[in-house]
DNA sequence: TTGAAAGCGTTACCAA
DNA sequence: TTGGTAACGCTTTCAA
């Protein structure tokens, strides 16, 4: 009849909010667009709220942003880390200390302190680097992000996997880091690596902004795709399906991977008595990825 | 000394939460991306925790929402309407007799109701009409929304004032309403427009996403942009600056709406004696939008 | 200035 | 089953 629980009472007095905390670094890109929407989906779903921060990609602002969700009583945080080199690792020791229930989302601080869901970028670049090669492309350039990001690593070694053991083989020469990982950045650095003489038949970009930077880089200069350079991105984002040449990409299933991290978390909230520590075994759960192969990389040989 | 009040507690000590609500329809469209990174920045300026929920496009489901931040007892509710006709007014009168502190924000389900900020798409689409005209464009066709949608009025509007004293002038024929607003309908449309044998010359769309896909679309038909056909959009997002023409866009100025936004609730909650109700004036703020002149309008005449 | 006590709106417990 | 009461962790008020 009309009347409604004041939640806030509700939770004072019944020690838990039902929030579930959510950073991201960045709310425009589309990935992390994605990101929001699924996990939103099934915390709803699992009767949680969602109180969602962003870190504008600073890890100060990310334990800021999680000491304020701890004083607000959430139950659960989920941390989708910052493209950066970790700072401060003993901030989230810390908080595996106190038995904190918080997991890892799309990428990873370091291993073993908390649960973490993710793609699985080795095998997914694995995929994306031998479709090039079958393509018949040998001189294949790598788009990446800053080399002491876990998500760099993952992919370079997928990367140096699919190319060892072929002719040429893996060379650093082929790692273009990138640290903004936008669009610019993949416009500017095509521009750079054409203009300079090298011999690339193809770019491999880690998201599809930067694909699409290295295809309109490419078409400014009048080099075609994808019989001259093939260009492969990642994410399956808009950019990618939009382009006026369809860009071959990589489906991360970013549904799958926040139901999984959802539901992982429910349990470990709902099982005080088995919530991890220091010592336990946390694991990386890897999602697998699917290679959705457009025109950009479709050659005609 | 490592103590963190309970901001739960302190909640209900204090009689009020320190929490803004913000519902969106959808959160992987670029332009509501970028609304919510601008409100979740003034509002933690303003020391609000922001609460977002997704409505998905649904009204329904945005008043449940609403009953949700109501019931969590949120200081204010800031409003960016689903794209679709209002279907229950009432609910928004009640929180207005209510007093409840709302806003509407980009758009507003009637006047009167609640106060609202959002640009000016009258004017701003009367600058793109205006753009387009003075580029020569005589039969420009316009990709608008649902016809029942605030938005779609008032830009229609614009329009309407552009063309009108011309030569041909305005005609219920040049509008194409699209029910999803996306590249698909945006592209769709297009070809469909441009096989009917219509003598089109401009096609303006009501965001950027729809623009790239009738650019996209007159590219495979082997139309010539901007020559034979002139494309603008709306938004100034990514999908305009980084298409293979450029397109010309109008800026919302999202940053500024946001604050604007923030600011007037702020003042709504702080004022509770001044907090307007049925018979109060409440002011449609317009943001002034701004002409972004690309390629894909430019015409060498 | 300091400290003790009374709420805030619920839930949870225990006695009847 | 049903009430009545303590407790949740903090703020606020009022008296000392």
């Amino acid at each position: 009849m009309g009347y409604t629980p004041n939640r806030i009472a509700q939770g004072l007095a019944r020690r838990k909010s039902g929030a579930l905390g959510l950073v991201v670094p960045d709310i425009e890109s589309m990935f992390y667009g994605k990101i929001v929407r699924y996990v939103d989906d099934f915390a709803s779903r699992s009767d949680y709220q969602l109180i969602l921060a962003i870190s504008n990609d600073r890890q100060e602002t990310e334990q800021k942003i999680i000491r304020k969700f701890l004083a607000q009583q959430v139950e659960g945080i989920i941390i989708t880390p910052v493209n950066g080199p970790v700072q401060n690792l003993a901030f989230y020791q810390e908080l595996q200390r106190q038995k904190v229930p918080f997991a890892f989302l799309s990428s990873y601080y370091a291993q073993g302190i908390a649960p973490c869901v993710m793609a699985d970028l080795r095998q997914g670049t694995q995929l994306l680097t031998g479709h090039l090669l079958a393509q018949g492309c040998r001189n294949i350039y790598f788009l990446t992000g800053l080399p002491d990001v876990t998500t760099t690593l993952l992919r370079v070694e997928g990367f140096r996997q699919a190319l060892s053991g072929r002719q040429p083989g893996f060379s650093d020469r082929q790692l273009l880091s990138c640290s903004r990982v936008d669009y610019a950045d993949g416009y500017d650095q095509t521009i750079k690596l054409l203009r300079s003489g090298q011999p690339a038949d193809a770019i491999l970009a880690i998201n599809d902004e930067m694909a699409l930077g290295a295809l309109n880089a490419a078409n400014c200069l009048g080099i075609r795709v994808p019989d001259q350079l093939a260009i492969a991105g990642c994410d399956n984002v808009l950019f990618s399906s939009t382009a006026f040449i369809p860009i071959t990409t990589l489906d991360q299933n970013i549904a799958e991977m926040c139901r999984v991290m959802v539901n992982c978390l429910d349990e470990i909230i709902s099982q005080p008595e088995k919530r991890p520590g220091p010592g336990d075994i946390m694991p990386v759960r890897l999602i697998e990825p699917v290679l959705i192969v457009r025109n950009s990389s479709q050659r005609r040989i």
